[in-house]
RNA sequence: GGUUCGGUAGCUCAGUUGGAUUAGAGCAGCAGCCUUCUAAGCUGCGGGUCAAGGGUUCGAGCCCCUUCCGAAUCACCA
């Protein structure tokens, strides 16, 4: 940061005292420089040929000899190639920054006082009849770890999450429970609480199925059979009664959620998520009422003949919109409105992140304008954070044609893998204890699925190859992992033979080309950090942690640490060492993904 | 049909606000490297008309237009 803000200000006074030309010191744009030539910043002079009115050549040695002039602690010598001036920056400069970086336990990060904007990031929201799945996966780790990068760019996050715990498709698992379950309970059948009632979904679904079946084959038509069904109107019986408040099913109804809440933070905690504040939609599904009745008095909506209310955005190019249906029950639009209300009150909210597939994209286009009309300020501007669908190898995942991938037997699966993979290995630690292996093997399998999902652009579908997500070679978690172990493990070697890093590098030290560019690339940690929170991108920060690790593993096959005969040089290769498995470390964590210190 | 988002190596993916005669990783294939700080690693080879065409300029995988292909969505479902 330091040595590209400086440059940046001294090219523009350079700019101004040269052409009398007023440039921000922000808009400077430097990259590095080619490994071809010499130096490791370069300026592109393109932009500032109109003000020298001068060949590029030309404007870049006037500014080039401008730089050394004003500013040669910083700049030692240039070179231009064209229009772009190639800047050798002074060693020291390197070792400063390297200083900088170790001297912050986090690097890059922004602090968050009690006036940061408060954002609230809405993620997970899982239904309540049915266990978690690849894709809940997908979207508990982007809204994790979106909330830690927005953290880190210095917002104060409220992480939430709304539970869809009342429909008729609780009734369903409900109304299959009481049939066949002969009082099944987690307890009694040893199942999760959430995959018990999942089961009784499917069952449902399977008996349903056949109802329909039979119909049809005395001659009803499919769509009639469907609603003819025996089951299915018992189900809606029952949501009927679950509205009245009937005590016999809302006492049914908690105590199978109760079971299916036990299942699902055993998931989340598993998966390494939380959240500071849990929504329920039976508390919340009848709250938006009240705000469409509101924006009805106002005229931003219209009631139809048959009472149903709606909302015309035709002039905002969508379509109409139903709010309240003609009975006067509301709809999902209405219960997001709702909830919009309830978390108005609770948090100044400034900002509202929902993490939903992209399958709703139009849900939240709507919303976003009707949250407007409706004046919430930060309506306008709330941010789907939609993510793309999970593909298996085979087609798509699609729980009614059986090809889901459940949360929970992945986890197991992947854990299973690395502790296999690590009892594989050839040159095995040895003094571990079972204890110490068990936790490497969850931190490592952990790391190669959320790795594996992270580092794909969110925006995209993806493909989940099972085969190839636990395959640790290449561009993956646990060869991120291993490498950090690597650092760690010199690092206490050095310190067992008492090197220690000093509080003051030594300024005069000599820097190769790759230790130079490995300091340039852990500057763009901040950088990079900053990108991840403007462009809600979590997936930039696992891709440079990939990069900065392939580039340290190059580094420490060409060079010695603990070798190194200079002392200068040892020191500052540790203090690199050091600074790459912080840096690491940090950017892991903001994916929610951990570091081994042995592995 | 309307809207939104995608299309980069055989496969999975990167590609920072447009930058340098040569667009990067990994996997898969081939060839090397463990008396050397952890070989889950490193090095080398082969593999591309960045969907197609046009435009903008000193310069385009990136920006604009057209076309082609794919996905999602447009419910008194959630």
């Amino acid at each position: 940061m330091e040595i590209t803000n400086r440059i940046q200000e001294a090219v523009a006074s350079g700019i101004k005292s040269l052409y009398g030309q007023e440039v921000a010191a922000e808009s400077v744009q430097l990259q590095e420089t080619r490994p071809e030539f010499e130096g490791q910043v370069t300026l592109v002079v393109f932009p500032y040929l109109r003000m020298s009115r001068k060949r590029p050549e030309d404007t870049a040695q006037d500014v080039g000899e401008y730089l050394v002039r004003e500013v040669p602690d910083v700049v030692a010598r240039f070179n231009v190639v064209k229009g772009f001036l190639n800047l050798v920056i002074a060693p020291a400069q390197w070792i400063g920054l390297l200083q900088e970086i170790n001297s912050q336990e986090h690097f890059g990060f922004r602090p968050v006082t009690p006036e940061s904007p408060l954002v609230m990031i809405e993620f997970s929201s899982p239904n309540t009849n049915k266990p978690l799945h690849l894709g809940h996966v997908r979207n508990n780790l982007l809204g994790w770890a979106l909330a830690q990068v927005m953290e880190a760019n210095g917002n104060r996050v409220v992480k939430t999450n709304i539970v869809n715990d009342r429909g008729i498709h609780i009734c369903k698992s409900m109304l299959a429970w009481l049939k066949w379950g002969n009082g099944e309970t987690p307890e009694t059948s040893g199942k999760k609480g959430d995959h018990l009632i999942g089961d009784y979904y499917v069952l449902f679904d399977k008996h349903y199925r056949e109802e329909v079946k039979e119909l049809v084959a005395q001659g009803m038509d499919e769509e009639q059979a469907r609603q003819e069904a025996p089951l299915i109107k018992e189900a809606h019986e029952m949501l009927v009664r679950w509205e009245q408040g009937d005590e016999e099913v809302r006492s049914l109804w908690r105590r199978m959620n109760e079971w299916v809440y036990a299942g699902f933070d055993e998931t989340y905690r598993a998966l390494g998520v939380s959240f500071d504040k849990i929504y329920y939609e039976s508390e919340t599904y009848l709250e938006g009422k009240e705000k469409v009745e509101e924006g009805l008095a106002k005229g931003f909506f219209y009631r139809r003949e048959d009472g149903s209310v709606w909302a015309d955005l035709t002039k905002e190019g969508l379509d109409e919109k139903l709010l309240l249906r003609s009975d006067g029950t509301s709809v999902y639009m209405t219960q997001d409105i709702g909830t919009a209300k309830l978390r108005f009150q609770d948090y100044p909210i400034d900002k509202m992140i929902y993490v939903v597939g992209n399958e709703q994209n139009y849900h939240f286009q709507v919303l976003s304008i009707l949250l407007d009309k409706l004046g919430f300020k930060w309506g306008r501007d709330l941010v789907h954070f939609s993510y793309g669908m999970v593909e298996l190898p085979n087609g798509k995942m699609k729980s009614r044609e059986g090809t889901v991938v459940d949360a929970d037997d992945l986890i197991q699966t992947m854990i299973e893998d690395a502790s296999q993979m690590s009892a594989d290995k050839v040159n095995r630690l040895e003094d571990i204890t079972p204890e110490e292996a068990r936790e490497i093997a969850r931190i490592v399998g952990m790391g190669a699925l959320k790795y594996f999902i992270l580092k794909v652009d969110a925006r995209k579908n993806m493909l989940f190859n099972p085969e190839e997500s636990i395959d640790f070679n290449g561009n993956t978690g646990p060869f991120i992992q291993y490498t950090y172990a690597r650092i760690r493990s010199i690092l206490r070697k050095a310190q067992a033979q008492g090197i220690e890093i000093p509080a003051e590098l030594p300024t005069t030290a000599e820097l190769s080309d790759k230790e130079v560019s490995l300091i340039q690339h852990l500057q763009g940690f901040a950088q990079t950090v900053r990108q991840a929170g403007q462009d809600y991108n979590p997936s930039c920060i696992a891709n440079y942690c990939y990069d900065l690790v392939k580039e340290y593993n190059q580094f420490y096959h060409d060079f010695s640490v603990l070798r190194e005969e200079d002392k200068q040089k040892q020191v500052v290769r540790l203090a690199l060492s050091e600074a790459v498995s912080k840096v690491v470390r940090n950017g892991l964590g903001l994916l929610g993904i951990e570091v081994p210190e042995r592995m």
